[in-house]
DNA sequence: GCCCAGGGGTAGT
DNA sequence: ACTACCCATGGG
């Protein structure tokens, strides 16, 4: 492939932290060198880098997408990368909009804590993701812990070596498509260590349509939900990372074994995923998903014990 | 060995 | 609707 390296760098406005964006459990083959963030966006490996003094974005573009030829127009990648990384998103409206919420459903003493935490964790934002790696990452992602999630899509992704990119002595790989992924077996996933959760993708793989995930884009919160879940191994948990990092559904509220603990500690509420779902959505609106992503960061990575939450 | 992980499916109440 | 139990695998 001819080589097609395009550096562009510029300073952005708004609040930004890029290891918070990468590294909270929305997307999981980010790899991180020195100061440099690689990965793929839109089927073109970036190095990315954002100096916070200066709120200056760094990016390098190392390959095309394969089939693409010609060099992008200027601020191509900067366009690409804004959307990525969902810098259009209003943070303070987001802020604003959760905690008029709080008000109005009668939780005042949570929210000078939702701003904690909000502050604690600014500058996250919830990316612009291809819904089927999306798709295949969650549905692995079942009783899987985050390092065994990202060794998992690692080792699928190397099963094709023309997806690999080499930059520096390292070896990156694009996601496969469906058309890819197609041409294995049950028993191949089972080689990989995917476990009871190789029959599911085998059958996401086989009913997996473009169209279908395409036309669901337009369709209500309620069909999307449920065509999401009519695939086996996708309950509601996982059909509403889907949703979320997927589809930019910025009101699904996926409750895992981590959110599920942290509202008990807090609310004391209890129930099940689909419960807790409804639950969350009523108390923050309809930006509970940035809700859910802020709370899981403080929680879950940047280590805050729920009690002083 | 034991416990846990960004859960889901199923059978039994 | 709620609960209990099982499901494979890897890491601490």
């Amino acid at each position: 492939m001819m080589k097609t390296e395009r550096q562009e760098s510029w300073k952005i406005q708004v609040p930004f932290h890029l290891d918070y964006c990468l590294n909270c459990g929305q997307v999981f083959r980010w790899k991180k060198l020195g100061n440099h963030w690689f990965g793929f966006i839109e089927g073109h490996l970036y190095r990315i880098e954002y100096e916070e003094s200066s709120q200056t974005i760094r990016a390098l573009r190392i390959s095309g997408d394969t089939g693409r030829t010609g060099a992008d127009s200027e601020g191509e990648s900067r366009r690409r990368i804004e959307r990525y990384f969902g810098l259009y998103d209003s943070l303070s409206a987001i802020r604003e909009s959760i905690l008029t919420n709080l008000r109005e459903k009668g939780y005042n003493w949570f929210v000078g804590k939702f701003d904690d935490i909000f502050s604690k964790s600014l500058g996250l934002r919830i990316l612009r993701q291809d819904v089927w790696e999306v798709a295949v990452s969650f549905l692995l992602s079942s009783q899987t812990n985050i390092p065994a999630l990202e060794r998992k899509l690692d080792a699928l992704c190397r099963l094709f070596p023309q997806n690999e990119v080499r930059y520096e002595g390292e070896s990156y790989y694009r996601f496969p498509k469906r058309e890819s992924l197609a041409t294995l077996c049950e028993e191949d996933f089972k080689r990989l260590g995917f476990g009871y959760r190789s029959a599911w993708l085998c059958e996401m793989v086989r009913r997996f349509r473009e169209s279908d995930f395409r036309s669901i884009r337009t369709e209500t919160y309620d069909r999307q939900l449920s065509f999401l879940l009519s695939f086996p191994g996708v309950g509601y948990k996982v059909a509403h990372c889907i949703l979320l990092f997927g589809y930019s559904v910025m009101r699904a509220f996926p409750v895992d074994i981590w959110i599920s603990r942290w509202i008990k500690e807090v609310f004391h509420v209890e129930g099940a995923p689909d419960r807790l779902t409804s639950w969350g959505q009523n108390v923050f609106g309809e930006y509970s998903g940035y809700a859910q992503e802020y709370i899981f960061n403080v929680y879950r990575n940047l280590g805050s014990d729920g009690g002083e939450i």
